[in-house]
DNA sequence: AAGATATAGTCCAAAAACTTGACCGTCCAA
DNA sequence: TTGGACGGTCAAGTTTTTGGACTATATCTT
């Protein structure tokens, strides 16, 4: 059989895993797209999906999303711009500044975060639950068993 | 318990598939990079994974790895002065194309596919034959549950 | 307490990557 | 045999990421 026929029949784990993250992000923001967040694009994930309530530093996010902090400032900068986050000074810190969500910003993580559930549970009913559970674990220890980005700052 | 911390100690499906395939990515270049394939990127990947030994079409490249023909058309020619591909005519059809592996390439095609074999491997002596089997099921599953890029052609 | 060193964040310029729209040659079907 | 679709490319413009430098504050060492 032609690898290239290989590789679209029988996927490798590295197809697999662009696939999925891909198609897994494009829906998250089709749907938040539909209900409103017709400006945020997948660059802005990286933000939003580490955003906190109660607010969390540019290099915390640059740590979690595998992003250096000039780009996580960018994407800060234009997050600020569309009024999901406000910069407020860090009170245990005087360098460092805390992104905290706007009333908008709150809103948009509640509804990314059940984006993904809706995704989850709908995966979970096809495979069946104990299955899902199996899946996930075994997508931890996939994760867990190969080396982080090794950006600026590492997780 | 603060969401930032939730979504780095019990990640989503959305953050697993991203850690993933970022990290997958990052272990194949890095080896490559090891191996004297240091001069391709990942952008680079896009192409070298679906790359043929006997050929494949432009088009056909941007389909399966979800980008458009003039970002497919850009990698191509940065592949073809690195002494990875060669375009030749496609026999079949006049308008068409074939990108063809180099020497070069080839070898870059059979050391990638020999790490990823080796990721997967490793992952199934972690996990046991039986759960790995059932977790790559899965992660099949998974992406085919969602929908595919969209782009120019879609597959 | 002083000085050295590290850390948090930002600025700027350049490189890299992707998109949009137009275009030519070839194929194919009415 | 002609009109529309397809395969690929060109060129321009935008978005995204990177590299290097810089300020301010914190921390460590003596």
């Amino acid at each position: 059989m032609r690898r290239s026929t290989r590789k679209e029949q029988e996927p490798d784990l590295g197809v697999l895993a662009v696939q999925l993250s891909a198609r897994v992000q494009r829906e998250i923001f089709a749907r938040a797209a539909e209900q409103g967040f017709d400006d945020v694009r997948p660059r802005h994930g990286a933000v939003l999906a580490y955003l906190d309530e109660e607010g969390i530093r540019p290099g915390e996010l640059a740590r979690l999303a595998g992003r250096n902090k000039q780009t996580m400032g960018a994407i800060i900068d234009e997050l600020e711009r569309l009024g999901y986050v406000r910069r407020e000074p860090d009170p245990a810190d005087r360098r460092a500044r805390l992104i905290v969500p706007t009333e908008r910003g709150l809103r948009v993580m509640v509804a990314s975060d059940q984006y993904v559930r809706d995704i989850e549970q709908s995966l979970s009913a096809r495979l069946g639950a104990d299955r899902y559970a199996e899946f996930r674990a075994a997508l931890v220890q996939a994760a867990a068993s190969l080396p982080a980005s090794g950006h600026d700052t590492e997780g």
